[in-house]
DNA sequence: TCAATATAGTGGTATATGCCACTAATTGCC
DNA sequence: GGCAATTAGTGGCATATACCACTATATTGA
């Protein structure tokens, strides 16, 4: 049907692309593994920061998350409706919000991260802990604001 | 105002939420490139696998970027909306319509491409060529349905 | 002190992406 | 040939993510 140019790849050539294409076969298959928990990968990732970082507020998230904050907001939302996540105003500076999970959404961290822990090994299985490891610190090294000024320079 | 933990990162421990953190970072950046055409990172990806693979199926799209068909359709509407993309039926199986550029599509493509190339020097310039060679590899190598089915195993 | 500026968050709108249910067309098989 | 199973695409709904305009609160500097 469609001809395929031998030895010809269209779709690595572009580093963004590249990135967006292995994040969606990843988003893919983590969210197989993440589906007996009702949560997304995204989710699983959230209510993780949450946990790990003592009442952020949303600005630290989103900073860390390098996520702009009102994308963290709409994200933050259905977690909220399900109670999961509950926002508290901080008491010095009455602009900011805190996030904490809810007893029920402890009690689905947990749960979830049994899950998370499949997919992990499945990964390393896959892909290997050593290229993993190595992985990560490739990723966090473009995730990092150095790179993001290095590049606008 | 929030307290870092020091030495303990956890925005680095999941390999999806790494791949996803870096993907925001680096679509960000090529955004901000891309501004001045008008086109988002994505639909200039879109546009360059329409204009390098010939009228290629939706289904072949799809496949090939690792996503999902119908997302696919949603992410062409707005550039079929603008006159940059065309679907025609397929003359011999009337299920498929193949994707082109238009003229206008075909000039806007050109006028990225040079953006393109502006976004992939700073890339290489912040990251190392070596280095992104080697990052676009790992990356196809994750997107391929081998690492897929391996995954699953 | 108080006005100018900066910061945190919200809501609207748009694109990116996935799943499901559905339609239309094709292919396989008896 | 004709019906069952498969395949390509569409539309609806939900989440992921960004930008912008706006509000409320803090901070700063004259």
């Amino acid at each position: 049907m469609d001809e395929k140019i031998p030895g010809f790849e269209s779709w690595t050539v572009c580093s963004n692309s590249a990135l967006r294409r292995a994040t969606r076969q990843l988003g893919q298959l983590y969210e197989e593994v993440f589906a007996p928990s009702g949560l997304r990968g995204t989710q699983f990732g959230l209510l993780t920061q949450i946990h790990m970082n003592g009442k952020p507020s949303l600005k630290f998230l989103a900073d860390g998350l390098v996520m702009d904050l009102s994308a963290l907001g709409h994200t933050l939302k259905p977690l909220i409706r399900d109670g999961l996540v509950e926002l508290v105003p901080d008491e010095k500076d009455k602009r900011v919000k805190r996030a904490t999970l809810t007893e029920a959404g402890r009690a689905k961290w947990e749960e979830a991260n049994r899950l998370w822990a499949e997919a992990r090994d499945r990964f390393e299985n896959a892909f290997g802990a050593e290229a993993s490891e190595e992985l990560r610190k490739t990723l966090n090294r473009i995730s990092s604001p150095a790179f993001a000024e290095s590049f606008r320079r």
